[in-house]
DNA sequence: GTATGTGAACTATTTCACAGCT
DNA sequence: AGCTGTGAAATAGTTCACATAC
C-alpha cells in the first residue's frame, strides 16, 4: 500500500517558534541576493552557493528560511523566483508607512535627504524642529513644522514611525511625545537609552558606537 | 598561618578570555553615562543603579567590567571618576585616527560633514569618487581626488580607516584597493558583504537594514 | 549523486545566586 | 546591610550530521 504526504508551505510562521532577531535581518539579505539572481535569469541556487555568497554557512541560510516553511527542492536547491516572491511576502515588502522625524540638524537632514526611506517603503511626511530659525523651511518637499504641531501632524498624517535626530538630552522628551501620540515605533538615532512602554519597538542605530568600536579594533593591534 | 592575597586591578584583558563584541559596544555606554554623572559631582554608583540609567541588568554591568578588572567596592559600588579613567583606558579612547573616504553622494557627503567623526578621533583626511564633475571639489575642508589617487593617498597619509560608501555593485572593487592600499580596517556603508582577508576589520552599517527589519515589525501588527 | 530540512550537539551570551568584602 | 565578583545554570543562536527527497 502506498502512502501520498502532501506538504503546505507556509509562509507566515505559523508555529509561532521563535525566530531570531538576526534572522530576519539576514532574510532581507537573502532576499536582496535571490532578486538580483532572479533578474540575471539564474533560476536555481543551492543553500551552499547562496552562502557563499553572502558569507554565510550552507546551514544558516536553511535554518533561518526553515523557520517560515518549505521552498527548496531537494537535490537541486531554491527556484530564485519561488523564494523571491515567498521572502516578500514574509518580510511584508509591498506595505509602506509613514514617517515623521523629529529634529532636522545635520543627521536629520541627511536622513531626510537619503534616498533609501523611499526605497524601503517609507514616506517621508512631516519634519519638526524647535529651532525658530529653522520653522517653515522646507526640506526635500516636507515642511518644517515647529516641535509642538508634532502630536496633530502624527494624527493627521497616520504616522507609524518616528524618528529621533535630536541631541541626547533630548531624546527622551521627544520619545514621551511620540507614544502619547500614539506612535509604536520608533527609530532612534540619539545616542542614548529610551524608557519607552512594552509595546513601543525602539530600533536604536547608534553612529558613534559603530566608530567606538572601530577605534577600539584598531587600538588593539600594535 | 595567615595567608595574604593581593589583588591587582587588571586594566587590560590581561587573561585574554574571549570577550563578547556586544561587552565592548556597552562599555562605551558605560563610559559615556560614567562621564555625564562624574560630569555632575556623583561620586559613586551601583551596578544596579547604572543598569537601571541604561536598561541593563546588574549583573551584565558586573560581568561586562569584570572582563577587564576589579573597579567596584564592595557594599558601595563604583567611583566614577575612577571608573571613567579606566573604561578611557580600556577603550583607547585618547587615540586619533585617520580616515579616507570613498565615494562622495548622499551618504559620502552627509559623512564628511558629520561632526561625530571628529568627536571620537577620527580625523577625515582624504575624500575620492569617480565622478569627474566632482573632482576637485571642496567638502569639509578636503578636497575630492580621483579614486585612482587612493592608494598613493593612504600611504602618504596614514589612513588606518577606509570607508565605502559607494554603490553595493561597486563595493567590493573598492574593498580590495583598501586591502592592497594596506588598509586593515574599512567601515562598510553599503548593503553588501565584502570579501576580505582575515586579518582586516570590516563593520557594516547598514541602514536599510534597520529600515526593512522596522517596516517587518510594523507588518507583523496587522 | 546532490541538496534539503531538522533534531542534536555545540558555542556564545545572559541571568542567577551566593560567598565574601566593606 | 549593601554591593561586588564570579562560578553555575539558563537561554539564545549557530553548526553538525544525517535521514530523506528528487
Amino acid at each position: 500500500m502506498k502512502s501520498v504526504t502532501k506538504f503546505v508551505k507556509v509562509v507566515t510562521n505559523m508555529g509561532h517558534r521563535k525566530i531570531p532577531e538576526s534572522t530576519i535581518s539576514r532574510l532581507f539579505v537573502y532576499l536582496r541576493e535571490i532578486a538580483s539572481l532572479a533578474n540575471m535569469n539564474i533560476r536555481t541556487i543551492s543553500s551552499g552557493e547562496l552562502g557563499e555568497r553572502l558569507n554565510l554557512s550552507d546551514a544558516q541560510v536553511r535554518k533561518d528560511l526553515g523557520y517560515f516553511g518549505q521552498f527548496g527542492v531537494s537535490g537541486s536547491g531554491y527556484d530564485t523566483n519561488e523564494l523571491k516572491a515567498a521572502l516578500e511576502k514574509i518580510l511584508g515588502k509591498n506595505k509602506t508607512w509613514n514617517v515623521a522625524v523629529v529634529g532636522v540638524g545635520h543627521l536629520g537632514s541627511a536622513l531626510l535627504t537619503y534616498p533609501g526611506f523611499k526605497e524601503h517603503g517609507l514616506n517621508l511626511v512631516a519634519a519638526f524642529d524647535s529651532d525658530a530659525r529653522k520653522i517653515g523651511k522646507e526640506i526635500s518637499g516636507v515642511t518644517i513644522e515647529a516641535f509642538e504641531n508634532m502630536p496633530k501632524a502624527v494624527k493627521n498624517n497616520k504616522v507609524s514611525i518616528g524618528v529621533i535626530a535630536v541631541p541626547a538630552q533630548r531624546a527622551q522628551e521627544v520619545a514621551d511625545k511620540f507614544v502619547s501620540a500614539g506612535i509604536k515605533c520608533i527609530l532612534n538615532f540619539a545616542p542614548t537609552s529610551l524608557n519607552v512602554p512594552e509595546d513601543v519597538k525602539v530600533k536604536d542605530v547608534d553612529l558613534s558606537r559603530e566608530l567606538e568600536t572601530l577605534s577600539y579594533f584598531l587600538a588593539g593591534k600594535k
